[in-house]
DNA sequence: GCCAACGTTGGC
DNA sequence: GCCAACGTTGGC
């Protein structure tokens, strides 16, 4: 399995707070990003997913299996906390090539699998094993996407800079963070360049 | 290559 | 617990 983000390349993961089996997700409710952790009966939520994609791109992706694969390899906990706690089976999220000219968005992918942990992280062998992950109660999580579809004009970052309505995007304002939150308003904004 | 915006580490 | 130093991402 590819590696799908570049923080993977980050030395050691950090001492992580480790949740009890069992135990519920924490309180987001005083959070930055508490809006994304809220989701009523039934809501489908949307995210946004970077890659490089000499890495893994959205072409590799669409010729994977079943066009599914697992999103490893996140080392930050902010995005963790989004696959373990805030994503859901049937949510979207654009898919985004990052460290390369230009950066756009290159499709939509669906989550098909929640969260669960990266084998990358307890594999000694993997270049991205963490020592400090308890195999009892795995530190990193990841989740499986499949790809959806393939934008006929992909979205490119400077044109989404250029749009107000997507002024405090969290892709726009946090420029480093690889799974972030996608309101419904930005999605429909964002849809509507790629069919444009 | 540079550097802004972070996240983490470690000295105290 | 504070915060300076350091490392990383990723746009420019």
């Amino acid at each position: 399995m590819a590696v799908k983000k570049a923080a993977a390349k980050s030395t050691k993961a950090p001492k992580a707070p480790k949740a009890p089996k069992g135990e519920s997700a924490p309180d987001y409710s005083k959070s930055p990003w508490a809006a994304a952790f809220r989701r009523k009966a039934g809501e489908r939520k949307y995210w946004l997913l970077k890659s490089e994609p000499e890495t893994f791109s959205f072409d590799d992706l669409m010729k994977a299996p079943a066009k599914t694969t697992g999103w490893d390899g996140v080392r930050n906990y902010a995005a963790r906390n989004f696959m373990r706690d805030a994503m859901k089976k049937g949510d979207l999220a654009f898919y985004y090539h990052s460290s390369i000219d230009p950066q756009v968005i290159v499709g939509i992918v669906e989550v098909m699998r929640e969260g669960y942990p990266d084998p990358t992280a307890l594999n000694k062998k993997h270049p991205h094993f963490d020592p400090d992950s308890d195999p009892a109660a795995p530190t990193w999580i990841q989740v499986d996407v499949k790809a959806v579809e393939r934008f006929g004009k992909p979205v490119t970052l400077s044109a989404m800079k250029a749009r107000k309505e997507l002024a405090t995007m969290a892709l726009i304002r946090i420029g480093r963070l690889s799974v972030t939150p996608v309101t419904k308003e930005e999605w429909g904004v964002i849809l509507a360049m790629a069919k444009d």
